[in-house]
DNA sequence: ATTAGCGTCTCGCATACTGAGACACAAGAA
DNA sequence: TTCTTGTGTCTCAGTATGCGAGACGCTAAT
């Protein structure tokens, strides 16, 4: 292997274990092929790892993520203040659209959902607090993209239009719309986001929920402080 | 340092940054006071845990969980087949209770809820799925305590009766009933709470809701092929 | 103006981690 | 049924890594 990432190559291989994991309960030969360790570095990671309870065995003995990661997810969730703050906002824009909401953050080359509530109405989306997806499908995906390289809304920016919709991009039948919270800078530090089945949403989200959307972002930045 | 705990004490090390954040954001020095590191140790393990997203830094620059925690979580959460198998009996047993229920595991000498449906009344009891609390308070930490100790339900167990209630034991108000989810072993692998004010499931909830909970359980172990 | 405390970084040294290989057992192939 | 292969677990000699005293720059407190 080479040098460490990090500064700490043993917090570099647990985190691999854990990548590995997350995709699925793995046995320990499969670990040793996807993460590249040995069998003794693999089943050492892995065991120590059990015993703080990041990592458990399922009952075929394979390899699983540990309870412990369910805790220590709802205390990093409960630790963001972007996140309770935008909670009445939220409310209020599940409220007016009808459909489902959510805010992500940007995690690498993902983005994670770190607060959703769901449309009342029996066919909705459901994207789950904790949920992992792409930057490169979805609205929300557009703009957390854009974060990183320049600042949304200036004149530079291809995305002239305070919101971002897509349709299908992420799943079949689902439409979106998002918009920017911003921080002092300028940069997007979370996409607040209206989805729901096309056949409600229509093929152009943006029309229908645009204004909407973007005032929730306004919203969540004035609860936040950002703005 | 004594020796380490799990074999490779880094992680051990690493596991006791991310248990010191878990209860609030915390500066270097305090993260050096709480885990007794030294000063270079505690922010060469909290930049690396940064680097892999498990720490982030808040506004003021202190150190928090990071998001990708949250992600974690909810994959740890989705590959525990008993979470989403207990789900129907759960929505049963809210429908018929009228009160908030949950699903808790044993994590050490703690408990994880690991599925969590509220009740419709405006007073209710909230438990986030993610919850850690300790197995010394209410009738869930009970069920659980017994689990590493004797199996429920044997002669010898001071728990002659299926279920366990308690009384303002976790919060003022409130108060539960559980029941244990047993393997094939007869161990609980989990427990199956009601919980609620205690104006509406009295000071005695195990004589209002204890049957219901009981079924709940030996439907939520038929549901996951446990009996 | 001075001192104390903070976060970040360096680098010599001690030790903790690595991984080849052994072992026991189960599963698969002949 | 017997033999071979694959699995999970464990050991231990060697070495690469992580540790922490101390330096540094900056900010806050005195």
């Amino acid at each position: 292997m080479g040098p460490s990432v990090s500064g700490v190559g043993v917090i570099d291989k647990a985190t691999q274990v854990l990548d590995a994991l997350e995709e699925a309960p793995r046995s320990l030969s499969e670990l040793v092929a996807v993460t590249g360790f040995s069998r003794a570095t693999a089943h050492r990671l892995a065991v120590a790892l059990e015993l703080h309870g990041l990592v458990r065995r399922d009952e075929e003995g394979r390899f699983a993520l540990g309870v412990r990661l369910i805790a220590l997810g709802r205390a990093a969730a409960e630790a963001i203040p972007l996140a309770s703050a935008a909670l009445p906002a939220l409310e209020a824009l599940r409220d007016e659209t009808g459909e489902s909401v959510q805010l992500y953050v940007r995690q690498g080359d993902r983005r994670v959902c770190i607060a959703a509530l769901e449309s009342p109405h029996g066919l909705r989306t459901i994207v789950p607090m904790g949920a992992s997806l792409p930057l490169e499908v979805g609205s929300a995906g557009k703009i957390l993209s854009d974060a990183s390289n320049e600042s949304v809304g200036t004149e530079s920016s291809p995305n002239r239009r305070p919101w971002v919709e897509s349709v299908g991009e992420r799943e079949a039948g689902v439409a979106s719309v998002s918009a920017a919270v911003a921080g002092p800078d300028g940069r997007a530090l979370a996409a607040v986001s209206v989805s729901g089945p096309i056949e409600r949403t229509t093929r152009q989200p943006g029309r229908r929920y645009g204004d909407a959307v973007v005032a929730a972002a306004r919203h969540i930045e004035t609860a936040a402080g950002l703005a």
